[in-house]
DNA sequence: CGTAGCTTTGATGTAGGTCAAGAAATGTGG
DNA sequence: CCACATTTCTTGACCTACATCAAAGCTACG
């Protein structure tokens, strides 16, 4: 596999700068392919065999279900994403994993993830560095399940997943491909359905941002900026520790 | 410094048997030792100078403040808790530390934390795995706000304070001692400082939980793990990867 | 021993939930 | 390429959990 046309390699290297070594260390964690169709679990809490996933294609989400029947989507993963390394570190998975779409991830066991990190450093430093980026991203999830309301928390929530997507190459300043149901992102955003329904067309008739037919588009990039109040610094680093 | 009088190496090794050597590395670890008065911010968002702590006396709060003048409180961190692992792997802080009580905490700089890494790599994994089980309550908050109603998520709240303090040695099934205001939980908890106090008199007056004069007394234990839907297997683990 | 920060309680307001039902879109088998 | 089924979206009517405002009683400590 050519180094650049996985985008974990290129989320990674937006950051560090890989050496051809690093990335056959890379491209060999990606040996093992394999595909999901939507909507059938791929991980579940207590579960115990250790398996993380290198997403390729493809978008899936990460959840806890209450006893009452509800859930919470707690992230959503798109390609570039390392799924499960808790669940390698802790033994057992805390969470459940369901494919939203068509899904295409390399299969990634505990021992292969600790040899290629004694074999490149680096690439750990760099894995470790996307962990750390996803846990500001969850701590941002939680400010805004806590302290915004809806809109804002809509409008902040799009405007990541774009930051996030065109990182690895999908969609752009003008929008991006969004295959979400509002089912998910209630459940994500901790709302309703109905009112996730009520909040796209607020905003859509205030002219910042139009979501239909599994297209977002941003009709009003920074004003939907000030609006969610969006402050992109706990998605931009300068990189991980070491060099 | 002995070994396991330090709460940090106590609750590492309810998970790790450390060597010797790795307690020595750990007693290195906290020779710089520092102390904080409560009510002025030990760290903030956006600083830059990689600076983390080990918690050894004293509670503090991490939290961001949101445009609006509101905060949410990510966690609070007790006794043999990490500070800061994010802003040495990221670089800078995403958020800001504020001490609640009187602290006492060892302070680690980035190389420092590095180099005890590379001589005992058992510890590095222990702080990983550490790291991780912060990562897992981190979820779990997210999902009590996300779907718990206040009184289920106050109740959950309280008995995972109790079992992180257990294990270091601080209050036992009976309760604890509990520096809060119910400001401060109102602001972890997403709710108002005002429903709070009711939510704490219901529970009390359910016979569950009693939380008065800096006091958390719980009077129906089993009864409050099942009102909270309380399951801890997202904070007993058994323990990192590497023996 | 005063004053600043907590806690407690009541009255009232509102963001967002729930229920219900019809309209679009999307998918599936023939 | 069509008919039918299923999911998803949309909107309205109504309701509830929690917020906000206000004011009084505590506690504590400088």
């Amino acid at each position: 596999m050519a180094a650049l046309d996985n985008p974990f390699a290129r989320k990674l290297s937006a950051f560090v700068t890989l050496a051809p070594s690093d990335l056959a260390v890379l491209s060999d964690l990606h040996a093992r392919r394999r595909s999901f169709p939507a909507g059938r679990d791929m991980m579940h809490e207590g579960q115990k065999d250790q398996t993380a996933y290198i997403l390729t294609k493809g978008w899936v989400c990460s959840y806890k279900l209450l006893s009452g029947g509800t859930r919470q989507i707690v992230d959503f993963q798109i390609p570039g994403d390392f799924l499960g390394l808790r669940s390698i570190l802790l033994r057992t998975s805390d969470h459940n994993v369901e494919p939203i779409t068509k899904v295409e991830a390399a299969e990634v066991h505990a021992s292969g993830l600790l040899d290629a990190f004694t074999r490149t450093p680096r690439l750990a430093t760099a894995v470790l560095w996307a962990a750390s980026r996803d846990e500001a991203m969850l701590v941002e999830h939680l400010v805004g399940i806590g302290r915004r309301n809806a809109a804002e928390r809509t409008a902040h929530f799009l405007l990541e997943l774009a930051a996030r997507l065109r990182l690895v190459g999908l969609g752009d300043k003008s929008g991006f491909k969004c295959p979400l149901s509002q089912y998910l992102m209630a459940d994500a955003l901790g709302l309703s359905a109905v009112h996730v329904n009520r909040v796209l067309r607020e905003l859509r008739e205030a002219g910042l941002v139009t979501f239909q037919n599994g297209h977002v588009h941003f009709d009003n990039f920074d004003g939907l900026v000030g609006f969610a109040d969006f402050d992109r610094s706990y998605l931009d680093h300068e990189g991980p520790l070491l060099k």
